[in-house]
DNA sequence: GCGCACAAAATTGTATACAATTGCGAAAAC
DNA sequence: GTTTTCGCAATTGTATACAATTTTGTGCGC
Protein backbone atom coordinates (compact mmCIF):
# COMPACT_ATOMS: atom_id res chain seq x y z
CA UNK A 1 0.00 0.00 0.00
CA UNK A 2 2.54 2.25 0.59
CA UNK A 3 5.27 4.10 -2.20
CA UNK A 4 7.97 1.63 -3.42
CA UNK A 5 9.90 4.66 -2.59
CA UNK A 6 9.95 4.75 1.15
CA UNK A 7 11.71 8.29 0.84
CA UNK A 8 9.35 10.16 3.13
CA UNK A 9 6.73 11.85 1.09
CA UNK A 10 6.00 15.33 0.86
CA UNK A 11 2.69 17.78 0.85
CA UNK A 12 2.40 17.86 -3.01
CA UNK A 13 3.34 14.42 -3.57
CA UNK A 14 0.46 13.17 -1.30
CA UNK A 15 -2.19 15.44 -2.63
CA UNK A 16 -1.12 14.38 -5.90
CA UNK A 17 -1.50 10.58 -4.94
CA UNK A 18 -5.03 11.69 -3.52
CA UNK A 19 -6.28 13.27 -6.46
CA UNK A 20 -5.31 10.69 -8.56
CA UNK A 21 -7.10 7.99 -6.29
CA UNK A 22 -10.08 10.18 -6.10
CA UNK A 23 -10.10 10.89 -10.00
CA UNK A 24 -9.28 7.27 -10.88
CA UNK A 25 -12.72 6.34 -8.76
CA UNK A 26 -10.76 4.44 -5.63
CA UNK A 27 -12.11 6.98 -3.70
CA UNK A 28 -15.43 7.38 -3.66
CA UNK A 29 -17.43 10.32 -2.80
CA UNK A 30 -18.13 10.68 0.62
CA UNK A 31 -15.48 8.70 2.15
CA UNK A 32 -13.81 9.90 5.40
CA UNK A 33 -10.15 10.89 5.55
CA UNK A 34 -9.14 10.28 8.66
CA UNK A 35 -5.69 12.04 9.38
CA UNK A 36 -4.61 9.42 11.42
CA UNK A 37 -5.45 6.21 9.10
CA UNK A 38 -3.48 8.43 5.83
CA UNK A 39 -0.43 9.13 8.28
CA UNK A 40 0.43 5.93 9.08
CA UNK A 41 -0.63 4.42 5.35
CA UNK A 42 1.76 7.30 3.42
CA UNK A 43 4.58 7.18 6.94
CA UNK A 44 4.06 11.09 7.45
CA UNK A 45 3.13 12.79 10.48
CA UNK A 46 -0.44 14.48 10.81
CA UNK A 47 1.40 18.17 9.72
CA UNK A 48 1.98 16.35 6.09
CA UNK A 49 -1.37 14.87 5.78
CA UNK A 50 -3.39 18.12 6.96
CA UNK A 51 -1.09 20.33 4.42
CA UNK A 52 -2.70 18.24 1.55
CA UNK A 53 -6.07 17.81 2.77
CA UNK A 54 -6.18 21.47 3.03
CA UNK A 55 -4.83 21.69 -0.54
CA UNK A 56 -7.25 18.96 -1.84
CA UNK A 57 -9.60 21.31 0.05
CA UNK A 58 -8.66 24.28 -1.76
CA UNK A 59 -9.05 22.64 -4.94
CA UNK A 60 -12.84 21.44 -4.14
CA UNK A 61 -11.77 17.49 -3.64
CA UNK A 62 -12.41 17.22 0.03
CA UNK A 63 -14.53 18.80 2.15
CA UNK A 64 -13.00 19.87 5.78
CA UNK A 65 -15.69 20.16 8.37
CA UNK A 66 -14.71 21.75 11.43
CA UNK A 67 -14.01 19.04 14.10
CA UNK A 68 -15.68 16.48 12.00
CA UNK A 69 -12.75 15.66 9.27
CA UNK A 70 -12.05 15.41 5.88
CA UNK A 71 -14.30 13.52 3.23
CA UNK A 72 -13.96 13.10 -0.20
CA UNK A 73 -16.70 16.04 -1.44
CA UNK A 74 -20.11 15.12 -2.96
CA UNK A 75 -21.27 17.90 -5.62
CA UNK A 76 -24.66 18.75 -5.49
CA UNK A 77 -26.53 19.09 -8.44
CA UNK A 78 -26.06 22.91 -8.93
CA UNK A 79 -22.75 23.11 -8.12
CA UNK A 80 -22.33 20.06 -11.00
CA UNK A 81 -23.79 22.12 -13.57
CA UNK A 82 -21.95 25.07 -12.48
CA UNK A 83 -18.93 23.30 -13.17
CA UNK A 84 -19.62 22.45 -16.36
CA UNK A 85 -20.96 25.78 -17.30
CA UNK A 86 -17.58 26.86 -16.41
CA UNK A 87 -16.12 24.62 -18.14
CA UNK A 88 -18.32 25.85 -21.41
CA UNK A 89 -16.74 29.52 -20.77
CA UNK A 90 -13.18 28.19 -20.90
CA UNK A 91 -12.19 25.24 -22.68
CA UNK A 92 -13.75 25.69 -26.45
CA UNK A 93 -12.05 28.88 -26.59
CA UNK A 94 -9.08 28.07 -25.22
CA UNK A 95 -9.18 24.37 -27.54
CA UNK A 96 -9.54 27.74 -30.70
CA UNK A 97 -5.85 28.67 -29.14
CA UNK A 98 -4.31 25.86 -29.09
CA UNK A 99 -5.28 24.49 -32.33
CA UNK A 100 -3.39 27.64 -33.59
CA UNK A 101 -0.19 27.14 -31.48
CA UNK A 102 0.26 23.00 -31.80
CA UNK A 103 3.31 21.95 -32.77
CA UNK A 104 4.41 18.65 -34.27
CA UNK A 105 5.77 17.32 -31.23
CA UNK A 106 2.79 17.99 -29.31
CA UNK A 107 0.33 16.40 -31.86
CA UNK A 108 2.68 13.32 -31.33
CA UNK A 109 2.69 13.49 -27.81
CA UNK A 110 -1.19 14.39 -27.76
CA UNK A 111 -1.79 11.11 -29.92
CA UNK A 112 0.07 8.94 -27.73
CA UNK A 113 -1.78 9.75 -24.75
CA UNK A 114 -5.32 9.32 -26.55
CA UNK A 115 -3.40 5.81 -27.34
CA UNK A 116 -3.04 5.29 -23.56
CA UNK A 117 -6.51 6.12 -23.41
CA UNK A 118 -7.85 3.31 -25.38
CA UNK A 119 -5.57 0.98 -24.09
CA UNK A 120 -6.81 1.49 -21.12
CA UNK A 121 -10.48 1.04 -21.95
CA UNK A 122 -8.93 -1.83 -23.73
CA UNK A 123 -7.51 -3.35 -20.36
CA UNK A 124 -10.81 -2.61 -18.53
CA UNK A 125 -9.26 0.19 -16.11
CA UNK A 126 -12.06 2.48 -16.64
CA UNK A 127 -10.45 4.28 -13.60
CA UNK A 128 -7.06 5.03 -15.34
CA UNK A 129 -9.16 6.04 -18.77
CA UNK A 130 -11.19 8.10 -16.99
CA UNK A 131 -8.35 9.78 -15.59
CA UNK A 132 -6.30 9.70 -18.70
CA UNK A 133 -9.09 11.79 -20.77
CA UNK A 134 -9.21 14.13 -18.24
CA UNK A 135 -5.92 14.77 -18.56
CA UNK A 136 -6.27 15.52 -22.31
CA UNK A 137 -8.25 18.58 -21.64
CA UNK A 138 -5.47 19.40 -19.30
CA UNK A 139 -2.78 18.95 -21.79
CA UNK A 140 -4.69 21.34 -24.27
CA UNK A 141 -4.88 23.98 -22.38
CA UNK A 142 -0.78 23.75 -21.84
CA UNK A 143 -0.58 23.58 -25.25
CA UNK A 144 -2.49 26.74 -25.57
CA UNK A 145 0.05 28.20 -23.30
CA UNK A 146 -2.32 29.46 -20.45
CA UNK A 147 -1.41 28.73 -17.88
CA UNK A 148 -3.83 30.48 -15.55
CA UNK A 149 -6.62 28.92 -17.49
CA UNK A 150 -4.80 25.59 -17.51
CA UNK A 151 -5.20 25.52 -13.50
CA UNK A 152 -8.43 26.28 -13.55
CA UNK A 153 -9.58 23.17 -15.85
CA UNK A 154 -7.35 20.81 -13.72
CA UNK A 155 -9.13 21.89 -11.08
CA UNK A 156 -12.69 21.50 -13.14
CA UNK A 157 -11.84 18.40 -14.30
CA UNK A 158 -10.91 16.72 -11.30
CA UNK A 159 -14.23 17.81 -9.81
CA UNK A 160 -16.14 16.83 -12.93
CA UNK A 161 -14.36 13.19 -11.79
CA UNK A 162 -16.44 13.46 -8.75
CA UNK A 163 -19.89 14.54 -10.83
CA UNK A 164 -19.24 11.50 -13.04
CA UNK A 165 -18.64 9.37 -10.50
CA UNK A 166 -21.99 10.96 -8.74
CA UNK A 167 -24.26 11.78 -11.76
CA UNK A 168 -23.10 9.06 -14.36
CA UNK A 169 -26.05 7.66 -15.97
CA UNK A 170 -24.96 5.71 -19.09
CA UNK A 171 -23.00 2.54 -17.69
CA UNK A 172 -22.31 1.40 -20.75
CA UNK A 173 -20.03 3.04 -23.63
CA UNK A 174 -17.38 4.83 -20.90
CA UNK A 175 -15.46 7.61 -22.62
CA UNK A 176 -16.22 7.44 -25.86
CA UNK A 177 -13.20 9.17 -27.14
CA UNK A 178 -14.42 9.64 -30.41
CA UNK A 179 -14.82 12.90 -29.46
CA UNK A 180 -10.88 13.31 -28.76
CA UNK A 181 -10.29 11.63 -31.72
CA UNK A 182 -11.86 14.07 -33.77
CA UNK A 183 -10.17 17.08 -31.90
CA UNK A 184 -7.12 15.52 -32.51
CA UNK A 185 -7.89 16.29 -36.79
CA UNK A 186 -8.84 19.73 -36.29
CA UNK A 187 -5.64 20.17 -34.12
CA UNK A 188 -3.75 18.47 -37.44
CA UNK A 189 -5.69 20.58 -39.59
CA UNK A 190 -4.71 23.25 -37.36
CA UNK A 191 -8.50 24.18 -37.68
CA UNK A 192 -9.23 26.99 -34.72
CA UNK A 193 -12.92 27.59 -35.61
CA UNK A 194 -13.02 23.57 -35.76
CA UNK A 195 -11.91 22.68 -32.49
CA UNK A 196 -13.66 25.33 -30.74
CA UNK A 197 -16.97 23.67 -32.01
CA UNK A 198 -15.77 19.93 -31.17
CA UNK A 199 -14.84 20.94 -27.92
CA UNK A 200 -18.31 22.83 -26.88
CA UNK A 201 -20.55 19.44 -28.43
CA UNK A 202 -17.86 17.26 -26.56
CA UNK A 203 -18.54 19.17 -23.40
CA UNK A 204 -22.65 19.11 -23.99
CA UNK A 205 -22.53 15.55 -25.00
CA UNK A 206 -20.87 14.84 -21.41
CA UNK A 207 -22.88 16.92 -19.56
CA UNK A 208 -26.27 15.76 -21.33
CA UNK A 209 -24.90 12.53 -20.39
CA UNK A 210 -25.61 12.88 -16.85
CA UNK A 211 -28.72 12.67 -14.70
CA UNK A 212 -29.01 16.13 -13.08
CA UNK A 213 -32.27 16.08 -12.62
CA UNK A 214 -33.01 14.85 -9.35
CA UNK A 215 -32.81 17.04 -6.50
CA UNK A 216 -31.60 14.94 -3.72
CA UNK A 217 -27.62 14.21 -3.65
CA UNK A 218 -28.08 11.11 -3.74
CA UNK A 219 -24.46 9.51 -2.09
CA UNK A 220 -23.50 6.16 -3.64
CA UNK A 221 -23.51 4.01 -1.32
CA UNK A 222 -25.39 3.24 2.12
CA UNK A 223 -22.43 3.70 4.27
CA UNK A 224 -21.80 7.25 2.89
CA UNK A 225 -25.24 8.30 3.90
CA UNK A 226 -24.69 7.21 7.18
CA UNK A 227 -20.68 8.77 7.27
CA UNK A 228 -21.79 12.02 5.75
CA UNK A 229 -24.05 14.27 7.53
CA UNK B 1 -1.30 46.29 14.99
CA UNK B 2 -3.41 43.10 16.57
CA UNK B 3 -6.89 42.67 16.18
CA UNK B 4 -9.49 44.39 18.56
CA UNK B 5 -11.06 41.19 19.46
CA UNK B 6 -8.41 39.44 21.46
CA UNK B 7 -9.91 36.39 20.71
CA UNK B 8 -7.69 33.57 18.89
CA UNK B 9 -7.57 34.32 15.43
CA UNK B 10 -8.78 31.38 13.07
CA UNK B 11 -6.62 30.59 9.78
CA UNK B 12 -9.56 31.38 7.69
CA UNK B 13 -9.74 35.27 9.36
CA UNK B 14 -5.37 35.24 9.17
CA UNK B 15 -6.11 34.37 5.15
CA UNK B 16 -8.78 37.51 4.93
CA UNK B 17 -7.05 39.51 6.63
CA UNK B 18 -3.73 39.09 4.43
CA UNK B 19 -5.60 39.16 1.51
CA UNK B 20 -6.95 42.20 2.53
CA UNK B 21 -3.95 43.80 3.18
CA UNK B 22 -2.31 42.83 -0.31
CA UNK B 23 -5.72 43.70 -2.31
CA UNK B 24 -5.40 47.74 -0.62
CA UNK B 25 -1.82 47.82 -1.58
CA UNK B 26 -0.61 47.89 2.17
CA UNK B 27 1.23 44.80 1.52
CA UNK B 28 3.76 45.02 -1.66
CA UNK B 29 4.41 42.25 -3.82
CA UNK B 30 8.00 40.79 -2.81
CA UNK B 31 7.38 41.16 0.46
CA UNK B 32 8.63 38.51 2.84
CA UNK B 33 6.61 37.07 4.82
CA UNK B 34 8.19 35.52 7.80
CA UNK B 35 6.19 32.97 9.91
CA UNK B 36 7.41 33.99 13.47
CA UNK B 37 6.59 37.64 12.52
CA UNK B 38 3.12 36.70 11.48
CA UNK B 39 2.62 34.72 14.72
CA UNK B 40 4.01 37.72 16.91
CA UNK B 41 1.77 40.22 15.33
CA UNK B 42 -1.62 38.44 15.65
CA UNK B 43 -0.78 36.34 18.21
CA UNK B 44 -1.69 32.80 17.07
CA UNK B 45 1.08 30.04 16.52
CA UNK B 46 3.10 29.63 13.55
CA UNK B 47 0.57 26.28 12.57
CA UNK B 48 -2.21 28.65 11.93
CA UNK B 49 0.29 30.97 9.93
CA UNK B 50 1.28 28.81 7.87
CA UNK B 51 -2.00 26.84 6.86
CA UNK B 52 -2.94 30.52 5.92
CA UNK B 53 -0.04 31.48 3.82
CA UNK B 54 -0.81 28.14 1.94
CA UNK B 55 -3.84 28.92 1.82
CA UNK B 56 -2.46 32.38 -0.12
CA UNK B 57 0.02 30.50 -1.61
CA UNK B 58 -2.99 28.41 -3.63
CA UNK B 59 -4.64 31.69 -4.50
CA UNK B 60 -1.50 32.69 -6.36
CA UNK B 61 -1.59 35.77 -3.89
CA UNK B 62 2.18 34.29 -1.88
CA UNK B 63 4.62 32.16 -3.22
CA UNK B 64 6.09 29.51 -0.90
CA UNK B 65 9.83 28.50 -2.16
CA UNK B 66 11.19 25.83 -0.23
CA UNK B 67 13.41 26.77 2.84
CA UNK B 68 13.36 30.08 1.87
CA UNK B 69 9.90 31.38 2.89
CA UNK B 70 6.55 32.90 2.40
CA UNK B 71 6.42 36.28 -0.31
CA UNK B 72 3.66 38.33 -1.65
CA UNK B 73 4.04 37.58 -5.21
CA UNK B 74 5.30 39.36 -8.15
CA UNK B 75 3.38 38.54 -11.16
CA UNK B 76 5.04 38.71 -14.23
CA UNK B 77 4.25 40.06 -17.91
CA UNK B 78 3.02 36.65 -19.43
CA UNK B 79 1.20 36.02 -16.17
CA UNK B 80 -0.37 39.45 -16.26
CA UNK B 81 -1.78 38.73 -19.67
CA UNK B 82 -2.96 35.26 -18.52
CA UNK B 83 -4.87 36.83 -15.49
CA UNK B 84 -7.11 39.55 -18.06
CA UNK B 85 -7.57 36.88 -20.56
CA UNK B 86 -9.16 34.74 -18.37
CA UNK B 87 -11.11 37.42 -16.84
CA UNK B 88 -11.81 38.38 -20.55
CA UNK B 89 -13.40 34.62 -20.93
CA UNK B 90 -15.27 34.48 -17.95
CA UNK B 91 -16.49 37.91 -16.54
CA UNK B 92 -19.11 39.31 -19.57
CA UNK B 93 -21.01 36.02 -20.06
CA UNK B 94 -21.23 36.58 -16.18
CA UNK B 95 -22.05 39.76 -16.37
CA UNK B 96 -24.52 38.74 -18.63
CA UNK B 97 -25.84 36.13 -16.50
CA UNK B 98 -26.62 38.95 -13.94
CA UNK B 99 -27.97 41.63 -15.72
CA UNK B 100 -30.93 38.96 -16.60
CA UNK B 101 -31.31 37.87 -12.91
CA UNK B 102 -30.43 40.63 -10.64
CA UNK B 103 -33.01 41.48 -8.00
CA UNK B 104 -34.21 45.36 -7.11
CA UNK B 105 -32.75 44.35 -3.98
CA UNK B 106 -29.44 43.89 -5.49
CA UNK B 107 -29.32 46.68 -7.62
CA UNK B 108 -29.72 48.49 -3.99
CA UNK B 109 -27.25 46.11 -2.88
CA UNK B 110 -24.73 46.98 -5.94
CA UNK B 111 -25.56 50.86 -6.17
CA UNK B 112 -24.51 51.12 -2.40
CA UNK B 113 -21.26 49.74 -2.96
CA UNK B 114 -20.77 51.83 -5.84
CA UNK B 115 -20.92 54.61 -3.20
CA UNK B 116 -18.89 53.20 -1.14
CA UNK B 117 -16.37 53.16 -3.67
CA UNK B 118 -16.90 56.57 -4.64
CA UNK B 119 -16.58 57.95 -0.75
CA UNK B 120 -13.14 55.87 -0.91
CA UNK B 121 -11.97 57.70 -4.10
CA UNK B 122 -13.06 61.14 -2.42
CA UNK B 123 -11.47 60.43 0.99
CA UNK B 124 -8.44 59.36 -0.84
CA UNK B 125 -8.04 55.82 0.40
CA UNK B 126 -6.79 54.37 -2.86
CA UNK B 127 -6.42 51.16 -1.51
CA UNK B 128 -9.59 50.55 -0.30
CA UNK B 129 -11.43 52.03 -3.50
CA UNK B 130 -8.83 49.27 -5.44
CA UNK B 131 -10.40 47.03 -3.28
CA UNK B 132 -13.86 47.99 -3.25
CA UNK B 133 -13.56 48.01 -7.16
CA UNK B 134 -12.54 44.32 -7.15
CA UNK B 135 -15.51 43.41 -4.81
CA UNK B 136 -17.43 45.02 -7.62
CA UNK B 137 -16.72 42.18 -10.11
CA UNK B 138 -17.46 39.47 -7.41
CA UNK B 139 -20.43 40.64 -6.26
CA UNK B 140 -21.81 40.11 -9.92
CA UNK B 141 -20.49 36.89 -10.20
CA UNK B 142 -22.16 36.32 -7.08
CA UNK B 143 -25.96 37.73 -8.20
CA UNK B 144 -25.45 35.65 -11.73
CA UNK B 145 -25.28 32.54 -9.21
CA UNK B 146 -22.42 31.03 -10.09
CA UNK B 147 -20.05 30.00 -7.39
CA UNK B 148 -17.40 28.04 -9.28
CA UNK B 149 -17.13 31.38 -11.72
CA UNK B 150 -17.06 33.28 -8.63
CA UNK B 151 -14.71 31.71 -6.83
CA UNK B 152 -12.11 31.92 -10.07
CA UNK B 153 -13.30 35.10 -10.33
CA UNK B 154 -12.05 36.06 -6.93
CA UNK B 155 -8.81 34.88 -8.13
CA UNK B 156 -8.35 36.74 -10.89
CA UNK B 157 -9.01 39.66 -9.37
CA UNK B 158 -7.11 39.41 -6.56
CA UNK B 159 -4.42 38.84 -8.67
CA UNK B 160 -4.98 41.72 -10.75
CA UNK B 161 -4.71 43.97 -7.53
CA UNK B 162 -0.79 42.57 -7.70
CA UNK B 163 -0.56 43.28 -11.60
CA UNK B 164 -2.00 46.93 -10.76
CA UNK B 165 -0.07 47.15 -7.85
CA UNK B 166 3.66 45.87 -10.40
CA UNK B 167 2.29 47.58 -13.81
CA UNK B 168 0.12 50.16 -13.20
CA UNK B 169 1.00 53.33 -15.65
CA UNK B 170 -1.08 56.15 -14.98
CA UNK B 171 -0.60 57.45 -11.77
CA UNK B 172 -3.43 59.33 -12.09
CA UNK B 173 -7.17 58.75 -12.19
CA UNK B 174 -7.10 55.53 -10.23
CA UNK B 175 -10.43 53.73 -10.62
CA UNK B 176 -12.26 55.52 -13.09
CA UNK B 177 -15.42 53.91 -11.59
CA UNK B 178 -18.03 55.28 -14.89
CA UNK B 179 -17.68 51.82 -15.64
CA UNK B 180 -18.99 50.67 -13.08
CA UNK B 181 -21.76 53.00 -13.16
CA UNK B 182 -22.39 52.25 -17.34
CA UNK B 183 -22.58 48.75 -15.91
CA UNK B 184 -25.12 49.63 -13.47
CA UNK B 185 -27.49 51.09 -15.71
CA UNK B 186 -27.19 48.17 -17.80
CA UNK B 187 -28.37 46.15 -14.85
CA UNK B 188 -31.19 47.87 -14.19
CA UNK B 189 -32.29 47.90 -18.11
CA UNK B 190 -31.84 44.17 -17.19
CA UNK B 191 -29.98 44.67 -20.80
CA UNK B 192 -27.87 41.18 -21.05
CA UNK B 193 -25.97 41.90 -23.91
CA UNK B 194 -25.48 45.60 -23.17
CA UNK B 195 -23.91 44.20 -19.65
CA UNK B 196 -21.70 42.01 -21.54
CA UNK B 197 -20.17 44.36 -23.86
CA UNK B 198 -19.37 47.06 -20.92
CA UNK B 199 -17.46 44.61 -18.89
CA UNK B 200 -15.83 43.36 -22.16
CA UNK B 201 -14.81 46.97 -22.75
CA UNK B 202 -14.04 47.93 -19.31
CA UNK B 203 -11.51 44.36 -18.87
CA UNK B 204 -10.14 46.12 -22.22
CA UNK B 205 -9.85 49.22 -20.52
CA UNK B 206 -7.84 48.43 -17.75
CA UNK B 207 -5.48 45.74 -19.54
CA UNK B 208 -4.26 49.11 -21.61
CA UNK B 209 -3.99 51.10 -18.46
CA UNK B 210 -1.18 48.52 -18.05
CA UNK B 211 2.37 48.55 -19.21
CA UNK B 212 2.81 44.92 -20.15
CA UNK B 213 5.73 46.01 -22.81
CA UNK B 214 8.61 45.27 -20.69
CA UNK B 215 9.88 41.85 -20.68
CA UNK B 216 11.62 41.72 -16.76
CA UNK B 217 9.35 41.93 -14.09
CA UNK B 218 10.54 45.02 -12.81
CA UNK B 219 10.19 45.27 -8.86
CA UNK B 220 8.34 48.17 -7.51
CA UNK B 221 11.11 49.08 -4.91
CA UNK B 222 14.77 48.36 -4.60
CA UNK B 223 14.43 46.63 -1.53
CA UNK B 224 12.40 43.75 -3.89
CA UNK B 225 15.00 43.40 -6.38
CA UNK B 226 17.31 42.57 -3.49
CA UNK B 227 14.71 40.02 -2.19
CA UNK B 228 13.20 38.52 -4.87
CA UNK B 229 15.38 35.80 -6.70
C1' DG C 1 42.75 44.17 1.26
C1' DC C 2 40.27 40.32 -0.89
C1' DG C 3 38.43 35.74 -0.88
C1' DC C 4 37.34 31.45 0.83
C1' DA C 5 36.01 28.39 4.68
C1' DC C 6 33.97 27.39 8.69
C1' DA C 7 30.90 28.36 12.53
C1' DA C 8 26.85 30.51 14.58
C1' DA C 9 22.29 32.46 14.20
C1' DA C 10 17.99 32.55 12.22
C1' DT C 11 14.24 30.52 9.65
C1' DT C 12 11.69 26.93 7.72
C1' DG C 13 10.26 21.74 7.70
C1' DT C 14 8.50 18.04 10.40
C1' DA C 15 7.02 15.42 14.29
C1' DT C 16 4.99 15.02 18.56
C1' DA C 17 2.49 16.40 22.71
C1' DC C 18 -1.42 18.41 24.65
C1' DA C 19 -6.22 20.57 24.51
C1' DA C 20 -10.87 20.62 22.81
C1' DT C 21 -14.61 18.71 20.57
C1' DT C 22 -17.35 14.99 18.94
C1' DG C 23 -19.53 10.52 18.93
C1' DC C 24 -20.41 6.24 20.74
C1' DG C 25 -21.82 3.18 24.36
C1' DA C 26 -23.02 1.65 28.68
C1' DA C 27 -25.60 2.29 32.63
C1' DA C 28 -29.46 4.07 35.04
C1' DA C 29 -34.12 5.82 35.27
C1' DC C 30 -38.75 5.64 33.71
C1' DG D 1 -38.20 -2.49 26.84
C1' DT D 2 -37.30 2.18 25.72
C1' DT D 3 -35.19 6.49 26.56
C1' DT D 4 -32.08 9.63 28.60
C1' DT D 5 -27.80 10.81 30.52
C1' DC D 6 -23.18 10.50 31.79
C1' DG D 7 -18.52 9.21 30.70
C1' DC D 8 -14.95 7.28 27.94
C1' DA D 9 -12.74 6.62 23.49
C1' DA D 10 -11.47 8.50 19.28
C1' DT D 11 -10.50 12.32 16.29
C1' DT D 12 -9.47 16.89 15.19
C1' DG D 13 -7.39 21.66 16.52
C1' DT D 14 -3.41 24.00 18.28
C1' DA D 15 1.00 24.78 20.26
C1' DT D 16 5.55 23.59 20.97
C1' DA D 17 9.86 21.04 20.51
C1' DC D 18 13.26 19.28 17.54
C1' DA D 19 15.70 18.62 12.90
C1' DA D 20 17.29 20.43 8.60
C1' DT D 21 18.46 24.06 5.69
C1' DT D 22 19.78 28.59 4.64
C1' DT D 23 21.84 32.84 5.74
C1' DT D 24 24.99 35.62 8.14
C1' DG D 25 29.11 36.76 10.42
C1' DT D 26 33.85 35.94 11.61
C1' DG D 27 38.51 34.64 11.00
C1' DC D 28 42.17 32.66 8.66
C1' DG D 29 45.10 32.42 4.61
C1' DC D 30 46.71 34.34 0.45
Amino acid sequence: MTDLQDAPLTTDRLSELLELAIHEHRLAPGTKLGEDELGEIYGVSRTIVRAALQSLAHQRLVELRRNKGAFVAQPKVKEAREVFEARALLEPRTAHSAALRITDAQIAALQAHIDAEHEAIHKGDHGRALYLSGQFHIEIAKIADQETIAAFIQQLISRSSLIIALYWQRRSALCESNAHHALMKAFIARDGDRAQELMNSHLVDLMTSLDLRNITATPTTLRDALVGS
